[in-house]
DNA sequence: CTGAAAGCGCTTACAG
DNA sequence: CTGAAAGCGCTTACAG
């Protein structure tokens, strides 16, 4: 079912003018008389007259749509970044089409030739992780204007929007380090992902600046960042001979799962043992104690994922940027770690 | 930055054909000499040729868009139903734009209104908390089929879908009942909401089917069910001569501040009082004990308002449908409840 | 100040 | 089997 629905047609009909003094006359055009701009747009109020902006996008080659694939929509920090999203597009006047990878590769590619096809005038995505072949997004970045935020790749000549990992990181571990802890494990991914990876070197770097040594059994890597292998690594870490004083897991799914296990062997939290995770959560107050973890400013990276996407639509020039931009967090220090004064 | 893609046009020019026939045998219409076909055929895939989705939208009236309002992306109950909206929206051939509300009437009916201009061929929405004036949604609903799920009125004459509130909340009340449970309080809103009154509904009913007299000091409404309240009705029901022996917030995030204040005053978890929430978010089983909930299927209730929304779409007649369809929740009981084998 | 005409990219009834 | 033409709703350069 599809009703009627009032067209420039119909109005310049009922007032015995043409279209085109119609279209002028609601655009406000100043060769239009006031008279006939009154008349117009009364009759056009009256009749609850609404543009087809399908049309007005098709004439102009514009369609003020953008496009947003990410892997996952229930993910509450991809859903923050999208609220951030939304609301900026709104302020630039451009309309946002969903589509979820699910770590898709396939269906990924399908969804960017769907995008392109449905004419979008930019493409915002966070690449599912396993995206070896880049080739068809190499190809479109010189149809169209495409920014990668979150989950992103050096191979892709574009701007980028991402968090400081590796800072954030460095940051994370000091903190602890200043708290009198010397033995510290991190729980990373073993599979290659630039997060992990920067956030590691983080890890890294804060302990060569403190002089304490590495310990390989302390760098734990598993396939997956989940509760569940939180605490399968957590029970491996205390069959050690020389146990961790602190344990970072990468993300607040796995910290929790540490702290979850932690509490079951009765190991205090943080004396025994400080736990720190990675993107503040709503999960890290409610499980008790509160988790110390690195807070990333979702929706101010959709935001800026936006802005940077419209500058990139409505430049005139064809170019092709490829800075990447990253965005500042914050390490928000709860019970899960000691507090201290020493911290600069 | 707009580059040049291949259009019909350019693919007739250097094949020597009329736009017709190339638009014939790109859609197999039957008419085409296969010789022809294959040479189209060809020629597109190397020009890598894609449709204007959009000018073909245009042509044919219909663009395959379907608008989804909601208050907000990031609850995950929200993320929850628009994973499902977007998967069965794909099954069916629909693109999915996203706008959110924020819970703000005023910008609910701008976003309406957009969505109209923009073409879309149907709307799903979750309509706002305060949406008092439905007068421009009725005027929609004449123009285009509209699906309301999870915050609906049955004020709108339209499709609806819903979870059994009135249900599970009885089951929940019941299942505490058959524990031995007496004294049974609920947190529920105290202006009118939907669900908030079905909800209510249920409880009522169980203890009546049960012959348990109602205490109107059990029954606490209040202005929100954050967590924050949730605390402070706890402390105020912690404060009665006669104490509840269980507590059913009408929502998890009430529940968790329920669980949180309980454990504060060392109060036993279920023997003294139970705690059962609504709708199974990922806290309930970060909370220690883990939390009794009713899991609502969000996935589902979005595959199911797409599918009623085509229907209505793709319906000839322009008929108005104002169904209200349940679906079906379950009990989900974790340690914040006693278990029991008597429950029917 | 107003109108006729072309065109955005596509489909489809009508001819041949 | 193929093509010319109209039209979806709009905007805009060109005339007058």
């Amino acid at each position: 079912m599809k009703k009627k629905i009032c067209t420039l047609k119909e109005l310049a009909l009922k007032l015995n003018l043409s279209i085109s003094t119609v279209s002028r006359a609601l655009n406000n055009h100043p060769d239009i008389s006031n008279e006939t701009k009154l008349k117009v747009v009364n009759l056009a109020n009256k009749l609850n007259y609404t543009p087809n902006l399908f049309a007005q996008g098709f004439r102009k080659n514009k369609t003020n749509m953008i496009g947003v694939i990410l892997p996952n929509v229930t993910h509450y920090f991809s859903a923050t970044i999208l609220k951030g999203i939304l609301k900026q597009a709104e302020v630039k006047g451009y309309r946002v089409f969903i589509t979820e990878s699910n770590n898709n590769v396939k269906k990924q590619s399908e969804m960017l030739h769907t995008m392109m096809q449905f004419g979008v005038d930019g493409i915002l995505m966070s690449i599912s992780k396993k995206t070896k072949n880049i080739k068809d997004i190499l190809d479109l970045l010189d149809k169209i204007p495409i920014v990668l935020f979150d989950k992103v790749s050096y191979k892709i000549p574009c701007t980028q929007i991402v968090v400081n990992e590796e800072e954030a990181s460095f940051k994370a571990i000091e903190h602890l380090i200043h708290t009198g802890k010397k033995r510290i494990a991190i729980i990373k991914e073993d599979e290659f992902s630039f997060s992990s990876e920067r956030r590691f070197e983080g890890y890294l770097r804060a302990l060569k600046e403190n002089a304490i040594d590495i310990d390989k059994n302390l760098i734990i890597s598993c396939e997956d960042l989940s509760l569940e292998q939180g605490r399968r690594m957590t029970k491996l870490l205390l069959g050690l001979k020389n146990k961790p004083d602190a344990i970072f897991a990468i993300t607040d799914t796995a910290a929790i799962g540490v702290i979850k296990t932690l509490k079951k062997f009765n190991i205090k939290i943080p004396e025994d043992i400080a736990v720190i995770g990675f993107s503040n959560s709503l999960h890290s107050t409610i499980i008790e104690p509160k988790l110390t973890t690195v807070d990333q400013p979702g929706e101010k990276i959709g935001k800026t994922a936006i802005e940077y996407l419209v500058k990139e639509i409505e430049s005139s020039e064809a170019y092709v940027s490829s800075k990447t931009i990253e965005i500042k967090t914050t390490l928000i220090v709860r019970d899960s770690s000691l507090k201290t004064t020493s911290f600069i």
